[in-house]
DNA sequence: AACTTTAATCGTAATATTACGATTAAAGGA
DNA sequence: TCCTTTAATCGTAATATTACGATTAAAGTT
């Protein structure tokens, strides 16, 4: 086992656990804030802002571009991340619609 | 290895990477949004709802409990979990906090 | 062409997570 | 008291994640 149904669940809820998941890591909220943070924003930079290995940071780096959050732009030989606005502002949409819909407690 | 290097990030960064990674499991995003839905809530509703074993679910119910968002009160020999609407109301803040210091795109 | 810089990928080890059946513990009912 | 119901915990197996060093690939420079 150790393999989520994903099956078993509607598309929604999966596409919320991914977005969540790529949330769940403090290294991954750590390159997110420094990417809102900075303008300019190349690989590098974030290696260097990270207590981590270059090549664990392209790991976290790789995931946050899996679910879409980032995007990145080659620039010569360095690669220029930065935060999808799309992407986040969809994000945005599908958390307040789970963070919203619980209203009372009126339960315990 | 395989082991979060908590002590290197902010307790803001942990805090939210946890609350991130309690989200992050379909089962768990069914079992908050049934609670929501639902104004009743014994867990056996809850293993019922969902196609996973009894304890499959306990163990993601745990994993809620442990970040504070569900809370149990023991009631007979059945036990009726709720959202915890204060640590609801934290994640909501929490989240949206790191959601709207994103503005502008300006980079790539 | 050879060299440098930059980031991705590979290989590997350790730890964590997911899932289930079986067992246990707690509470109420017969 | 014995039995039933309900949920937590235990034990276990499979898969996933995290992390690092080493290597590779791509792009520019000399």
């Amino acid at each position: 086992m150790g393999l989520t149904k994903t099956e078993e669940f509607t598309a929604e809820q999966n596409d919320l656990a991914m977005l969540g998941k790529a949330l769940g890591h403090p290294a991954r909220i750590a390159i997110l804030q420094f990417l809102i943070r900075q303008k300019a924003c190349v690989c590098g930079a974030i290696v260097d802002e990270l207590p981590l290995s270059q090549s664990t940071v392209s790991q976290h780096l790789s995931e946050l571009k899996k679910v879409g959050l980032v995007k990145g732009d080659i620039d010569g030989p360095a690669v220029c991340y930065c935060i999808d606005a799309k992407a986040w502002s969809r994000l945005k949409t599908v958390l307040n619609k789970l963070l919203d819909d619980f209203k009372d407690p009126s339960c315990c």
